[in-house]
DNA sequence: TTTTTGCACTCCGCCGGGGAGAGTGCTAAA
DNA sequence: TTTAGCACTCTCCCCGGCGGAGTGCAAAAA
């Protein structure tokens, strides 16, 4: 009888997948193993236990369940939540109350690192969970103004102010000293040529502009490539996230392993690896999730990220997420992030 | 026979404070209650395990010492901590080893904030705590140049460049739109007056000055004081810390129940206790120890806080320590965090 | 007087046994 | 195909017993 897992949930029936369903709602509600009783009690199909536990000793061949040791009751597996978030759940949108609220907290602030930074902590506020947005590659950003300002030992400050009200500060190092009228003229000119564009564009224009220039005798341009070419290097610091409501990772008891918790935490702070996820997740267009193993991350067994990107004028700039046990309420999370991730790019947007 | 606990330790006699002092290090290294057995194995003192109990029971008298329970060996009290480290301790110099690694470490960088982050993670590294450090009031910090820059919508953002190299940005709404030429003489202006002095004196020079300025037409002066009353109005954010290596702080058995490392995190994150708790310590001089409920706050009933403040020419920045255990290992703690608070002074000095 | 010995006592931690409870799989009947 | 019945298997919890560690006290020794 022991089929192999295979991937055709075809075979099961409408009533299994009802059984399922209900059996993963409840895992999720209370961490307990369902067992066959519980379930005949708490679905609508009026079965005996007995015939609960055939469908479940099918469910469990299709490695949808499995049980944590001879009479306990079943506990979904990774592929078990897998077939649920894709096939049994049913997200309707977000009630008023959560919308308005996201909504009203992101629409005052008019710095774009603020605004990220509240909406981590919306995320893990509403979801009691750990909230993580990534913050938009400064590549990206479309550049408003740039200017240069002189300071001692041949350092020169560049001022880049973003469409978006971020303001960046970089500190070069030039050959020789120029003069503030000198700068000024490489502002104007640079300003003339690449305000509106993204940094990533402006990057490579300029290097295009230097083969050119190289016959060219204008001394303002001169400057101004040089300048630029310096300012507009590729900034090594790749990408970066902000974090919130780690700590409500505490407390659930797959999660109260002090050693595993710790491990949790340490990857939080070393950033790389989630980093390395979200960047993936980045690629999706809509809500994203991960579960257990899934995310190819081992301090992450016991926990799944929902996560969705978002964008501002059909360029994804970052994305936004939480990251929770493996049974969390994805009914309710999925459309949190979803509204947020769309709701900080209509915020980011105004901000243009 | 039953003395109520008092503060003459003159009664004391040398020889129970060598064993005193043998047990709370005995403690300190491995966290257990420490019984007469094993004391007199570990002590050059040849006394009897039953000696040693009488001298416990005195000990215990003054408040030094408890038992968890009847049978248990001895752990030190707050008081007993206390007359440790202030009579007991012999702190010598760090090792030459950790001294050059701080100063390595610190050395290299050349911008104040990293520098702040470079100190937490030292901090936590070498002890194994958790690290922090207060960032210096930006009041306090000298300034170097201001400049202005007209945005769009009447808006202008003023740059302030500090001595230690820090740049800040702020933007300030003005009533008309100035143009660049009165804003560079603007900035000419105060450069001119307050480079080199501290915001706070700024700020307050400026009032004196603006009485003055009500009779004199000179418009280069009414613009500048105008600008500049808004760019040095007070700061809100009052105070700020960088913190690193929490994690080390799970794992000490003493705070392996999750549901005191969570309130312990939770503080952390929320930043108000902790600052307080910071501020009073950077009133001290030199290195301060807060033991147990010493700190009056009571997530931090089972922590103690080795701090020192920091200075630059004599003034006092902020603070810096380590967050740990009451059973921590003072002896090593203490010249750590006393060398560390020196070298981030001198390394903040060769910024100026 | 101080220190030590001897001894009774207390308390914790650990182990094994014995239910109770929950849940399973299998077989046979409906 | 579903259900009832049943034997079986785990876990969890409680209990009692026991060894170990440590104490306090009284009496002996120094």
């Amino acid at each position: 009888m022991a089929k192999s897992p295979s991937n055709d949930y075809l075979q099961l029936s409408e009533r299994s997948l009802i059984l399922f369903k209900a059996l993963v709602e409840h895992f999720i509600s209370d961490g307990q193993p369902v067992g066959s009783r519980t379930l005949a009690r708490d679905t609508r199909l009026e079965l005996s236990p007995a015939t609960i536990r055939n469908i479940m000793a099918d469910l469990e061949d299709f490695g949808l369940l499995r049980s944590p040791h001879t009479s306990a009751g079943r506990v979904p597996t990774v592929k078990g939540y897998r077939l649920f978030v894709d096939q049994l759940l049913r997200i309707d949108s977000l009630d008023e109350g959560n919308v308005r609220r996201i909504a009203r907290e992101l629409e005052v602030e008019d710095n774009s690192q603020l605004l990220m930074e509240r909406a981590t902590n919306m995320l893990s506020e509403i979801t009691r969970l750990a909230g993580v947005v990534t913050l938009p590659r400064v590549e990206q950003k479309a550049l408003d103004q740039i200017e240069f300002l002189t300071m001692a030992d041949n350092r020169v400050l560049v001022i880049l102010v973003m469409k978006d009200r971020e303001i960046q500060n970089r500190v070069i190092h030039t050959v020789r000293p120029y003069s503030p009228a000198e700068l000024q003229e490489a502002a104007n000119y640079l300003n003339s040529l690449y305000s509106g564009k993204d940094l990533q564009t402006v990057r490579t224009d300029i290097v295009k502009e230097m083969k050119k220039v190289k016959d060219d005798v204008n001394r303002i341009m001169q400057t101004a490539i040089e300048m630029a070419q310096q300012a507009f290097s590729r900034d090594e610091n790749r990408g970066d996230y902000v974090m919130a409501g780690q700590t409500n990772l505490m407390g659930f008891a797959e999660l109260s392993d002090v050693e595993k918790l710790r491990k949790l935490f340490d990857s939080f702070n070393r950033k790389r690896d989630l980093l390395h996820l979200l960047e993936q997740a980045i690629q999706a267009r809509g809500v994203q999730i991960f579960i257990g193993e899934e995310s190819g991350f081992d301090v992450l067994d016991d926990c799944s990220i929902v996560t969705s990107p978002y964008e501002v004028d059909g360029q994804i700039l970052g994305v936004l997420g939480v990251i929770g046990p493996t049974r969390m309420d994805y009914e309710r999370v999925i459309p949190i992030v979803d509204v947020t991730a769309k709701m900080l790019g209509t915020a980011l947007n105004s901000l243009n």
